[in-house]
DNA sequence: TTTAATTGTGTCTTAGGGACACTAAAAAAG
DNA sequence: CTTTTTTAGTGTCCCTAAGACACAATTAAA
């Protein structure tokens, strides 16, 4: 029964990392894309990723970290894995598992880099059926929208998708963008005040009307966790 | 040990897929641990997992639900990836990464088989300390129940924990022993009945007291999760 | 000066968990 | 046989935070 190990006697699976870089631009949900170079899905566009560097990377998010500053120059503020996805089916050269990470920016912060490279760009997710997407990478995207959704609820997640200041219209923008539904005003101006996360700075900003408050993170803080959810 | 050279190994991290399996015995969180049989951390206590096999898996969960069956002899009602380790410390043969499934199973389901083999046993989560386990397991096992508690506080899942009918004071004993506080019995009813996940069965069963009302989840139906927590 | 747009506040409603009293029913104790 | 103990189940009030929405404040554009 128990034979004596030989890392032989098993054939590795392909492992690869990627992520699913999400931002808000034009008031919608956008993901990275990055046209391949290499086969297979060759000129298709998929997401940004590779293989772990065993000689550069401490961890898999390490990989991830450094494929998307690649990509766009610059480290998200926010990461975390989504999911693993595996099978024999997913890539032609036979069975894969890719470790999948989700990743917020502001779209400000690559907006310059991305502009200056044509193999890398921004989509909007709800157009993502346009395009013939590499592997299972457009199935991976919905995934990764429907779990940010969740964050949404009941999470101050959504902030990672705003430059440093920003005012309370905007973070509602984003919010809204996300979860694909209005929200009361009123019910952000609570959270944000519970969550203790956020400071006024000595500034107010224009927006069409009456001047707005700017807010920034507070250095060093957690992101917050609420016990209700928005409701959906 | 010496491993020949191989192009896989050199390109590709040591990966594995290892499992969490909780149930409640004695009121009590229990996880399912395997002795070792080879190195490295050999005859350590460690999580039931292994390499993937490509030719009788069709994905990684496979790959966890074969592992598990072959040291409890069932699969568990429940199972979905945890997250996944990795780093150039956690194995002594080099960067590795694990993808870490938890799981949920009825103590009953798999008793008598775990009492007939001494190579597998339950442990009190709350009594990790006492033994000496593999690789960076100890901390996994946390991250697990972390998560678990988690779940139990905005869904149904530790229902999963429960033999095919139960009364609700079993259900109860089931939450309170995961996120290690009591909560009111009345709120658990509430919920049962909102879930529209259950149905009576006729027949009532001994507690101690007034004869209980059985339970039993509705076929087909799916976890439901709430829009607030319980608090904790 | 008026109107439109956006920010910010006040406050009532609503949903669901927390608390707890109280009744029901069965077993154990006397 | 009666009383006590134990667990099951119900009724109901409280509390908190989200939803809704009116209304005041402030700015720009008409």
């Amino acid at each position: 029964m128990t034979t004596p190990y030989n890392i032989n006697d098993y054939q590795n699976p392909l492992f690869t990392v990627d992520s699913v870089l999400f931002t808000i631009k034009n008031n919608a949900l956008n993901v990275l894309l990055v046209k391949r170079a290499n086969q297979p899905f060759i000129d298709h566009w998929g997401l940004p990723g590779g293989f772990v560097d065993i000689n550069k990377d401490t961890s898999t998010d390490q990989t991830a970290l450094r494929k998307l500053k690649e990509k766009t120059n610059v480290s998200p503020l926010y990461l975390e894995q989504l999911e693993s996805y595996s099978g024999h089916e997913r890539d032609p050269r036979g069975f894969s598992v890719t470790l999948v990470y989700f990743a917020l920016v502001p779209e400000q912060a690559v907006s310059t880099h991305i502009e200056t490279v044509d193999d890398v760009k921004w989509i909007e997710v709800n157009s993502l059926n346009t395009l013939s997407i590499a592997f299972d990478h457009a199935y991976i995207i919905q995934q990764a929208k429907t779990r940010l959704q969740q964050k949404a609820l009941y999470s101050m997640t959504p902030v990672y998708c705003l430059p440093p200041c920003f005012t309370i219209g905007q973070f509602k923008q984003v919010i809204e963008a996300i979860i694909e539904k209005t929200i009361q005003r009123k019910t952000l101006i609570r959270r944000i005040e519970a969550s203790d996360m956020f400071e006024t700075i000595d500034k107010k900003v224009k927006s069409g009307g009456r001047l707005a408050q700017v807010y920034k993170i507070k250095p060093g803080v957690d992101i917050v966790n609420f016990e209700r959810n928005l409701s959906i």
